[in-house]
RNA sequence: GGACCUGUAGCUCAGUUGGAUAGAGCACUUGGCUUCGAACCAAGGGGUCGGGGGUUCGAGUCCCUCCAGGUCUACCA
């Protein structure tokens, strides 16, 4: 029996043969396959309803014909039944579903079924993004942590993946930093901590120059050094930017992200000039007040709000270097997309840059590359209000991850005290920074979610801890038996699966391809994160209910495949999320 | 003022883009370890999906309107 991975896309192959067999005109019939609750079956397909109203014909009748033109293949893998006023619903027999799970038993298998989704594709994912000579907080999160699932998704399902970190390290702040550091630079403290000593001069050359106007001359002045080149500016403006970026490195670590590119603000300086040319040329932007600034009188605002592109000084600004960006990125990675993982806020932006990116690339006859806004809400405190310490500053992210990583420290220590403390310690960094990348990553993206330390860590409910507790018991068995996961010969001469609790569990994982393409094609980790934690609770029941080592080969070696397909499944949807998993905890 | 987002169980949230009797977790009640890890499982109560109108075979989901909260709205990013 041969089930291809995506179940979903085969049923409505097979269903569209079968219309076209009865006589149904193509595109008078959208199959409409969706998983359905376990009650009616693993699939449904709603397309039959739609048809018969637009044919002005009864439903049911159009839905037994195209059932009774389904091929042997279809018959032979699903009881099919047509329910209600012309549903047709798909149930996979227990043979079928072993026969899928031995067909993918491997991270390379479920890769393969799953990349013809962006074969050939190249995406570049702009995330994190920071500003140098700052700590990065709680506010860099979540660009952070969604970038890196969604930039495992998209490699996953096909995709070159670009992934590149836009960092501030540009603009008139520069010049406030580097008119301070050139006056009160405490060298003893720059060794101890970089970014903290950064982060002391701005504030004073930022008060500086607000409460002296001579002062914020010189700032000026400074910033013009610094562009003109001047060797010493340029030398201090430098070491802002490693000492930021190894600092930044540190926290990805953590986090296990890793760019490809760091092209920050400063990489576009030279780029701008052709931005402002083209875009006059073209005239698809004009002068007002003094501005260079792109309407669009199509949209219902910004055909009064403008984007600048030029400042009346003739400095460029952000929107100056996301276009700039725009054109390198199509330009020189050929990119068939972009993707800009960004708080929701900056929604008027993205949409004012994409309309003018779009006009200047039809106008100049360049491919234009898919654009979207991958947005994200605010993280909350209890209180509903942005996450700020007690005395009102932004919470840093290295702080947060280290508390993260000391209460998950306290539980393994009175769950697991015989443990050598090191591997305690592992675990409870993996525990620790799992359970906030998953906090972040389970839920919709899109709305503001409530960060609650004792929801986290307390390891209840839909959580990074329940996931890698799920992965540990099944580690534990093939352990414990002296088992290879995913061995052939321990899965041989399994057959069909029999138990309620066995059906059901194996019914959750064939699911898989269709929590990875909704994941992917919504850009919502938080379906995956869905499956999986659905996908844990189906194996604890199991666990609970039937016991995998049993004398007779036959139910010991299909219960085997159980165990080894949900590991499989746990560990490579957790590592597309980009958590870390553990052997035991 | 205008535009956009949000409103689902006491609390925190899902709801596969219009499908069948709206689902989880927490909290609460009850039961389950001499048996592969109880950081677990099983069972139970709890809802006018912010209000009202509309579109249709069918609406938490789409359109209108009102209410409440939030965000953005010309040279910061």
């Amino acid at each position: 029996m041969h089930l291809a991975f995506d179940l979903m896309r085969g049923l409505e192959r097979a269903l569209a043969d079968a219309a076209a067999a009865a006589g149904i005109e193509p595109g008078a019939f959208e199959p409409g396959v969706r998983t359905s609750d376990p009650r009616h079956g693993d699939f449904q397909a709603n397309g039959v309803l739609a048809a018969a109203k637009r044919a002005g014909k009864p439903p049911r009748p159009i839905a037994e014909a195209l059932v009774a033109g389904l091929g042997d293949d279809i018959r032979v893998a699903f009881e099919v039944s047509v329910a209600g006023p012309g549903f047709i619903n798909f149930k996979a027999r227990p043979a079928a579903l072993l026969s899928w799970l031995q067909a993918h038993r491997s991270r390379a298998g479920l890769e393969l079924g799953a990349s013809a989704a962006h074969k050939g594709e190249t995406w570049v994912v702009d995330y994190s993004s920071p500003n140098t000579a700052k700590q990065m907080h709680v506010g860099h999160l979540r660009s952070a942590v969604i970038g890196e699932a969604i930039s495992r998704l998209l490699e996953f399902t096909g995709a070159r993946v670009v992934r590149d970190n836009h960092i501030g390290d540009w603009g008139t702040q520069y010049g406030k930093l580097i008119w301070a550091c050139r006056r009160h630079l405490d060298e003893a403290a720059l060794a101890r901590d970089p970014i903290e000593e950064f982060e002391r001069l701005y504030k004073i050359g930022s008060s500086a120059a607000e409460a002296d106007p001579a002062v914020m001359e010189e700032a000026r002045a400074e910033l013009v050094r610094l562009q003109a080149g001047d060797p010493v500016s340029l030398a201090l403006w430098r070491r802002i930017n490693e000492a930021s970026l190894a600092a930044f490195q540190r926290i990805y670590d953590r986090l296990g992200i890793r760019f490809d590119e760091t092209l920050g603000e400063s990489f576009y300086n030279d780029k701008v000039e052709r931005v402002y040319a083209e875009l006059s040329a073209d005239g698809i932007s004009s002068m007002s007040e003094g501005a260079q600034v792109v309407f669009h009188p199509e949209h219902p605002r910004f055909k009064t709000q403008p984007m600048i592109v030029r400042k009346s000084d003739g400095a460029a600004n952000y929107a100056t270097t996301d276009l700039a960006t725009i054109l390198y990125r199509s330009e020189h990675f050929h990119a068939d997309g972009i993707l800009y993982v960004v708080d929701k806020r900056q929604a008027d932006h993205f949409e004012q840059l994409f309309l003018t990116a779009r006009k200047w690339f039809v106008r100049r006859g360049r491919p234009i590359p898919k654009l979207q806004h991958v947005d994200f809400g605010t993280v909350l405190g209890e209180d509903g209000r942005p996450l700020k310490t007690r005395t009102g500053d932004n919470i840093k992210l290295r702080e947060l991850l280290d508390e993260a990583s000391e209460r998950a420290l306290a539980l393994v220590n009175a769950k697991s005290p015989d443990f050598p403390e090191d591997e305690r310690r592992r675990i409870a960094e993996t525990v620790g920074v799992g359970s906030v990348q998953y906090a972040d990553l389970s839920q919709n993206r899109s709305s503001d979610y409530l960060f609650s330390w004792d929801k986290m860590i307390s390891l209840e409910g839909n959580t990074a801890a329940y996931l890698l507790y799920a992965i540990a018991r099944i580690r534990s068995i093939f352990r414990r038996h002296g088992l290879e996961c995913g061995d052939p010969a321990a899965e041989s001469g399994a057959d069909a699966f029999q138990t309620p609790d066995e059906i059901a569990l194996a019914r959750k994982l064939v699911k898989f391809s269709d929590a990875i393409r909704l994941a992917t094609e919504t850009l919502c980790p938080h379906f995956l994160c869905l499956y999986l934690y659905e996908l844990a609770g189906e194996f604890s029941a199991f666990y609970n209910a039937d016991k995998v080592i049993v004398d007779d080969p036959a139910v010991r070696a299909r219960r085997l495949v159980l165990c080894a397909r949900t590991l499989l499944f746990l560990e490579t949807g957790l590592s597309l999320l980009g958590l870390r998993t553990l052997e035991r905890m």
